[in-house]
DNA sequence: TCAGTTATTTTGTTTGTACATTATAACAGC
DNA sequence: GCTGTTATAATGTACAAACAAAATAACTGA
């Protein structure tokens, strides 16, 4: 076992076994298919109990990230699954759990006046500039998103914050800012001009839209954001009960 | 304590002790804020152990509903106002909801062998057939979704249904089968000659295409869905909180 | 060879127990 | 009436042990 677990580090063991499991699961092996070692073999090796072993693999079965059966073993879910409805990661945690190795391609930040519609939905006036930040993101020789955010004037953001870092882990920290609730549309449009240049493709393919419209604690407006994403390099994914 | 735990029941303690939370959750008390039975006494109360009772606690710590503090208990996850994305109605409720008369154009229902990608996901063989049903539908001049969907053959459907009614419905009255579980996946496409054909649009022009997974209470699938939108005529909306 | 049975392996369920940690409540002492 | 200390009540962590259930593998007999 290329990794081990501290019995003296303050860290609970359930959550180093969890840390651990997460960097199996990025293993290429277990990504292809390969079954992990069994429960029972696997806490001694490390040397914790069975229960505490459970705990951390049943938090990343509940994840969707690991896939269990009886007599079978686990497994890495083979889902083409990304971003599930329920959780906050950041674009790029997303791609990193998947093993997806993020390029910023360009990066702009600057203060415009709004349109109608940011202002409408900030709730200010079109004479109040507001922070505007661009991405383009990708793999290494293929940009398959275009970000547009806008920023309520109230998060604080300066404009000289590090914008390579997750946004919203900038507007906790530095601004304790905390977002909960985000309403998303999304939908499929063809790639005008402006966008098909970003995105290196051919003006008329499709491309995912998606608008998020991202409030706080007291669900006051806090972010305006649109994402251009080239078809076939994104699946949005929902999970629903009832 | 209004509700009890059946220990003869071939359903596992935690199980029970987790819909039995869940009703507890529903309740005003609870919902306003007051702190629920502490772990070890309702474990008692119940007459299941801690760890059971615990097992089923974390589940809906997981899922965001509850909220623990040391000392001072357990507590309904105050989230924003019911913001469920409750996406359970059909799709002619979607669109009775945004004032669309939806008409119904093809209708195809056949008994087909499933593909691999199909029989993998109702777990079954390729030489067994399931049911298929091809809609098409949209404004009364304007197709704008082809839909397709298969049945697991444990749904019980014979294909003289009336598909004209609402699925989920023919499923639970008819054959009492209930969805409670979906996962869905959604992705821009470029409509190729098949689609493009049924959606009256250009080949290559952008449709907004929707995986449908569906699955009974046992986490069983049963229905295997393909949605194909017609840009700009279909908005997928989503809320979430943290 | 094939179908049916049995064994084995792996996860799933459940209990009991012990001690740690944290936030509040109660209690000092000044 | 404050302030710092100590108790107490809740969740958190961790272990060991036993049996159940499911899926596969191995075996057996016609």
């Amino acid at each position: 076992m290329r990794y081990s677990i501290d019995h003296k580090s303050p860290i609970p063991l359930h959550a180093q076994a969890e840390t651990l499991l997460r960097k199996l699961i990025e293993e290429e092996e277990y990504q292809n298919g390969k079954t992990f070692p069994n429960e029972v073999d696997l806490a001694k090796q490390l040397a914790i109990s069975r229960t505490t072993l459970r705990q951390a693999i049943n938090k990343l079965v509940f994840e969707g990230l690991l896939v269990r059966k009886k007599r079978t073993g686990t497994k890495v879910a083979n889902t083409v699954v990304s971003s599930r409805s329920n959780n906050w990661l950041s674009f790029s945690q997303e791609m990193k759990l998947r093993g997806i190795v993020i390029k910023n391609f360009e990066l702009h930040v600057t203060w415009v006046y709004p349109d109608e519609m940011v202002a409408n939905f900030f709730e200010i006036k079109t004479d109040r500039k507001v922070l505007k930040m661009e991405k383009v993101r990708g793999k290494p020789n293929e940009p398959f998103v275009y970000f547009v955010s806008y920023f309520h004037p109230r998060v604080g953001l300066t404009g000289d914050e590090d914008f390579k870092k997750p946004l919203y882990e900038i507007m906790e920290s530095e601004h304790s800012v905390v977002a909960t609730l985000s309403k998303e549309e999304i939908s499929a449009q063809a790639a005008d001009t402006f966008i098909a240049d970003k995105l290196k493709i051919e003006v008329g393919n499709p491309v995912l839209f998606r608008k998020r419209f991202v409030f706080d604690q007291g669900e006051r407006p806090i972010e305006y954001n649109l994402g251009y994403y080239k078809a076939g390099s994104f699946v949005y994914s929902v999970e629903s009960t009832r």
